[in-house]
DNA sequence: TAGGCAATCTTTACAGCGTCAAGTTAGACC
DNA sequence: GGTCTAACTTGACGCTGTAAAGATTGCCTA
């Protein structure tokens, strides 16, 4: 078959190309609305060439999360290296809030770093599953400090500790980003609220 | 067209053989394995029939996310009955326990009740938001009369208090029913651990 | 008891989905 | 120049939600 248009037979970077397609479709239409074919068309190669580079959706899925937890991670552990070693509670409250926001600005990908998409329904790449648990690291290591510090709670290891503060914040946050408190504004008077509950 | 089965035309009850057949589907292959087709395969009647019933995919996931309020408000609420008026902290832990146990064994109602599914990817039934906002005013209510038994802060009024801590329950609970802790023992330590830091 | 209406159910069809199998193209290495 | 392989295309299958239009039935009224 002749190839009338001059678009060459190979892309030459499809996967980094398919990679930031995705993003953009899932930025402004969600998960929902990034199909194989749909991303396929956008960058412009037949609808089966994205299998050549991700086994198949879940393992494109994953590396979007991947690609969020470094962002996560980054802009997070840049925000609090502006902070002084004497502000502990400044310090915990600001991850709280860098936290939430990241997640409000990016709720798509927040789903698919912590939702059953992909740690139910799909599996995680043994990659993902690797930065993720390096990103919670992070968090565990946040709360042992803050422990030392005397603004969390000594009575449970700082694991336990971490696990269970953790999880309130991903509630929090869950609920910001499944719609069921729609108010910003409310869910930071509730943040607060969390934090005072949490904190001694 | 003649009938030759004995199958009458008109199926009698659709509407709640439906909710049942749905019920049980999501029950042993998940939301994901429940699709109008296969419902109405399974109850014998033609692919667009429930629709007569429900006015698309949402309005019978909201039925049923409905009919997942009613049971746990039941549940918890009896369970609460046999409680002495003096064992309030006793109380509180029974409360997150059996809240943590009706979504472990109703994971696929319990995400349809809290999920994104409903609030955010489709909409909410006005029926369904009456039900829930009941169910959480139950929660309301605990809290409210947890701090006045002191087991729970006063710092904050009842109403932000209970936003928090149900969140943070929720989050818990979540991370359950999404796969990223699977281990249910593992779990109910990190749930004690929760209880010890949001109580005084 | 007959007529008509509304609720219920069926048939058919469409556009979209994930992905498998088989064929085509092009660049890389001996 | 020949061969090997990765990258890409074409075509197909079975699945999805649901819109449109026609068939059947129970019920209510005259």
């Amino acid at each position: 078959m002749t190839r009338s248009d001059n678009k060459p037979y190979h892309h030459g970077d499809l996967r980094t190309a398919l990679l930031e397609a995705a993003s953009s479709i899932i930025c402004e239409s969600g998960i929902d609305g990034l199909s194989m074919r749909r991303l396929a068309d956008q960058v412009g190669v037949s609808r089966t060439a994205p299998y050549h580079h991700f086994k198949d959706k879940n393992a494109l899925l994953c590396a979007i999360a991947e690609k969020g937890f470094e962002h996560q991670d980054a802009m997070v552990q840049e925000l609090m290296d502006k902070l002084g070693p004497d502000q502990n509670r400044q310090r915990f409250k600001r991850w709280v809030r860098a936290y939430i926001r990241f997640a409000h600005e990016n709720p798509e990908t927040y789903d698919l770093m912590y939702g059953r998409e992909i740690w139910k329904r799909g599996e995680p790449t043994e990659s993902l599953q690797q930065v993720s648990r390096a990103s919670f690291r992070l968090w565990v290591d946040l709360v042992d400090h803050m422990q030392q510090q005397g603004v969390l709670s000594c009575q449970h290891p700082a694991l336990k500790t971490a696990q269970a503060s953790w999880a309130s914040l991903h509630g929090l946050t869950r609920l910001l980003i499944d719609g069921v408190y729609l108010d910003r504004t409310d869910l930071e008077e509730i943040a607060e609220t969390l934090v005072d509950l949490i904190t001694q």
